[in-house]
DNA sequence: GCAAAAATTTAGTCATGGCTAAAAAACTGT
DNA sequence: ACAGTTTTTTAGCCATGACTAAATTTTTGC
């Protein structure tokens, strides 16, 4: 078995690779920044998982995850993002308390409590935040949302995912009812990177104005 | 935090102390066995352990936990012990499966995940295998249950707990129906240590012949 | 194109928790 | 009681995965 370092690694650089911040290259100092780690450690690390064939490394400009390195970053993830689901739907946790919990528990399950939280949850195909659950067999799709803070004045649009990264944050969507699948229309956008104003619910039953960083955190489908 | 590797050390110790075969006495090899490491690590463990308090250690004698250790045992125990039901009762795990896989999880969890699941399972006090659970205030009790092979001919008794220490074995119990609260009656005992004649069921639809390790494992009250 | 800044790697350290081999202490049998 | 066996501890080693400080490479600004 591979040590839990490794899986977090495998999972950070993987996630790392497939978000659109950082142009393709991953880095000693992205990833070490992401692991909260110093950058000499994670020099270290990635020499190890070269050694492994579980990345390609080039010194001095960044590392690509291998076949074998990306199954197990995308078994990592779907042992993730199931817990997560499962925590949500069958226990009650809030959005803002799954992540935390998820990052502990995605190295102690086996296969065999995998497959029936995935039995239990109905076999998902998308996480309490709406990210893609990766399948048994490794496959994965990466819809193409906008960000909300992309949206022009007057644009309407249904919310398929937020990002799970800040907690405070998700509290804060959450009170606001930014929930999955929840409609939203930017009623007006103020200039210089000033917040949008946005009726939230079928019925735009509710108006808020909301800053740019928590807009830019939620993804979402145009009509 | 405690790391895993202790809290594994002062629940085992914590079992070893309360288990009437080794006349009290925890022993640096007794623990060693049990833990499956050498004795020199046991040694460097426990040395460990009597810096931090959390257990008194005199030298070539064996060992003895504080009242601190004490409290982190139970909780390690009921964390073990309320996952382990979890897994049986919302998971359908079978017996013999739940021990290892709560050995890990028991480690990974927070106060928030005890909690819940405590609630879901509507606040235990036993476990899946019959053993008691530690309350979050650490409080358990210690019920003095007969082994089933200790009963004489003719004795009739309620299955009340069974070791849960080797999977096959639990596996087939589970087989035979020596479930927890089943009547099982002695209908004969051989002689030098054979087995004993049972019956199993209130209606005693069952008749099996019993070998003493297994009925040595199997913990009854009486009438 | 080159000096300064930033990023990265190397070198060396530490804690954790295993291990083996050898020394020391405690039991055993006669 | 004491020689031999068993148990326990000591000494020294290893892998993992962090760290800091220093050296090196790359990038950037002019």
């Amino acid at each position: 078995m591979l040590t839990q370092a490794i899986e977090d690694y495998l999972k950070t650089i993987y996630k790392l690779q497939h978000s659109d911040e950082h142009g393709g290259r991953v880095t000693t100092s992205v990833i070490a920044s992401r692991m909260e780690v110093a950058a000499a450690s994670a020099t270290n690390m990635i020499k190890k998982l070269a050694e492994l064939n579980l990345l390609m490394y080039t010194p001095y400009h960044g590392v690509e995850l291998t076949a074998s390195g990306e199954k197990i970053a995308l078994e990592t993830i779907r042992h993730h993002r199931l817990i997560e689901l499962y925590l949500s739907q069958a226990l009650g946790y809030s959005w803002d308390q799954i992540d935390a919990e998820a990052d502990r528990l995605e190295h102690a399950i086996s296969e065999e409590f995998e497959d029936r939280i995935d039995e239990a949850l109905g076999y998902p195909t998308v996480g309490a935040h709406g990210e893609p659950i990766p399948t048994k067999q490794g496959q994965i799709d990466h819809p193409n949302y906008r960000r909300l803070s992309e949206l022009q004045d007057g644009q309407s649009a249904i919310i398929r995912r937020v990002s799970d990264r800040n907690p405070q944050m998700l509290r804060y969507m959450e009170n606001l009812q930014l929930l999955l699948g929840t409609r939203v229309e930017v009623t007006a956008k103020a200039p210089f990177n000033g917040p949008l104003q946005l009726k939230i619910g079928a019925a735009k039953e509710k108006e808020v104005s909301l800053g740019l960083e928590v807009a830019g955190s939620i993804f979402v489908e145009t009509d």
